[in-house]
DNA sequence: CTTGAGTCTGTAGTCGCTACAGATGGCATC
DNA sequence: GATGCCATCTGTAGCGACTACAGACTCAAG
């Protein structure tokens, strides 16, 4: 049932991708090239299904690299369960060293914007910040 | 003092800026052409305090532009506080919704790998997660 | 005189898309 | 059957912020 043949247009709408960015995934080999109904591409429900997996592990923020590993793993059966683990583990990692870095330009931010509406510097406090390390 | 004139290796050195990139900075025009001694770039104490600026926006996760605008807004005098201001209130806007948005990211992560520990699914969790929304 | 380090220009690659231009395809309407 | 219009097609180039060469040169020391 999840069989019908969709085209492209569909398949952006059901996934929430852009189609512009689904036919770069098939360049790129991260999406198989689908059988052509005339010119144009025919998807059915193995497709959505994958794509959808990408779109969802994109938005945890895996690589494009990455989520091909993940797509060979998930290929792979249970037996890799521990490889996802330690890719996930290790783009967890990543991911809060990334927020870590990111909450110190907060800090630093919201000290300088605090200061600049205090106002009481002679010139600008972000400025002087800036200029001295 | 700061006037002896360096090249751009010493540069390099003095603000941690890769070579590479401070002759990037000067084709976007985001650092002046210095003059040459010979065919080399021959820079002063200014430029070190100029590179050392752009430097520390970037480290703040302010973009290539944003920092162009704090440059003026810096040789501008201490009128545009106000607008140093504003700039880096949206800016720390910007990087509060990128901390959620890894966040987001991490708590799902975090709840993957202790699923992929725990280890009582029959298949993978977090391929499973990924597979259906 | 040779060697080695530093610098030069110019170009192309990275990542993950996004945005065109210009050509077809297929369907509904007049 | 002509017209319009949307969807799709291919191919290429652009984004941001660098980074990585290749291949030529300059300069000081040994």
């Amino acid at each position: 049932m999840a069989d019908q043949a969709i085209q492209i247009g569909e398949l952006s709408r059901r996934t929430g991708c852009n189609i512009e960015t689904i036919r770069y995934y098939e360049r790129i080999g991260l999406m198989p090239a689908p059988p052509r109904r005339g010119r144009y591409r025919s998807y059915g429900g193995d497709d959505v299904g994958r794509l959808g997996f990408v779109r969802r592990a994109r938005e945890l923020g895996f690589t494009l690299d990455e989520v091909r590993a993940l797509l060979a793993l998930a290929a792979g059966g249970q037996a890799s369960c521990a490889e996802v683990r330690d890719l996930a583990a290790s783009h967890l990692q990543d991911v809060r060293a990334r927020i870590a870095d990111l909450k110190r330009m907060e800090r630093v931010l919201a000290g300088s914007v605090r200061a600049c509406e205090a106002g009481q510097d002679p010139g600008c406090p972000l400025i002087h910040a800036l200029y001295a390390a």
